[in-house]
DNA sequence: ATTACTGCAAATAATTTGCATCTGG
DNA sequence: CCAGATGCAAATTATTTGCAGTAAT
């Protein structure tokens, strides 16, 4: 199934309708592999819809979240970060304070975790969207990585 | 050892200067229990100390975070969150997104986790302001708890 | 007497919203 | 056709900063 067919199909099933807005917006987060903000995704959505508006953009990525398609990411001190919504890939993140890098890791990590919290404080814990901050392996090593985008941390 | 004692003898010992507003600010997030914005720790304060000033409450509070006696804790959605420091119980915290609330819980919980991010992934953990998302107890029985305060998550 | 600290006002940054207009179904 | 989507500008929220006056050591 392709990325435009997914996103008519999503988004019709959840009464939205499909502009090509949402498309670009969505084809754009689909080809950036990794964590985008909300400027980032604007600017490269823009260069093939040039009228387009940043606050488009934040609705949009808030729809296409509801949706299903995009997952957002809150990371505390950062803006906020979106990517593609991969079902198949249910996983974690490890932000680095220094680069900002993200990085994906195993949900299965935080099984015992989301047990032990239920049990004794009757919190039910978000397993999506689940963030831990830290330093990463680059730049604890000092050689301060750049930011995702081209060389950030990966997995 | 008191709150004024510990709190000229930290600030002294990294350079800072014992004023008014620090002493006042200190000891509102000490007596406030938990977790507070910078908002409620002003409007607290400035009933003891009635020029007070919003600004002076942020930089005070960076400042005391600094010294290590107040913590920070960003939790991404809801205004950054700040409570006194104390050795002797470090912990993690959740935070419930209905109602806000924070919920600290045993860092030891943790220290699987901790291993694995760093020998998998070369990513090493802050230990210190963990935040986890998720549904507290009263929340998810649907009475939407008030916020921290008075009737907030605990424990 | 220094020099850090404070209050005030203005600046930022990220995100949201009101509203008139446009458009997908 | 018409509810929902967009563009634009203005508003909001949380936080930071410049600067000149004030006070701790």
């Amino acid at each position: 199934m392709s990325c435009g067919e997914r996103l008519a199909r999503e988004l019709r099933a959840e009464g939205y309708r499909v502009t090509p807005q949402r498309a670009v917006i969505l084809e754009t987060v689909a080809h950036a592999s990794g964590h985008r903000s909300a400027q980032e995704v604007f600017e490269r959505a823009r260069q093939r819809l040039p009228g387009l508006n940043l606050a488009t953009v934040y609705r949009t990525l808030e729809t296409l979240d509801r949706a299903g398609l995009v997952d957002l990411l809150s990371t505390g001190s950062q803006p906020m970060r979106f990517s593609l919504h991969d079902p198949s890939r249910p996983h974690a993140h490890l932000v680095c304070r220094s680069c900002g890098g993200v990085c994906d890791i195993d949900l299965d990590l935080f099984t015992a975790l989301t047990h032990t919290v239920a049990s004794r404080h009757g919190f039910t814990l978000d397993r999506d969207h689940i963030v831990l901050t830290g330093l990463c392996e680059a730049c604890r090593k000092g050689r301060g990585a750049a930011t995702e985008g081209e060389g950030g941390v990966r997995g």
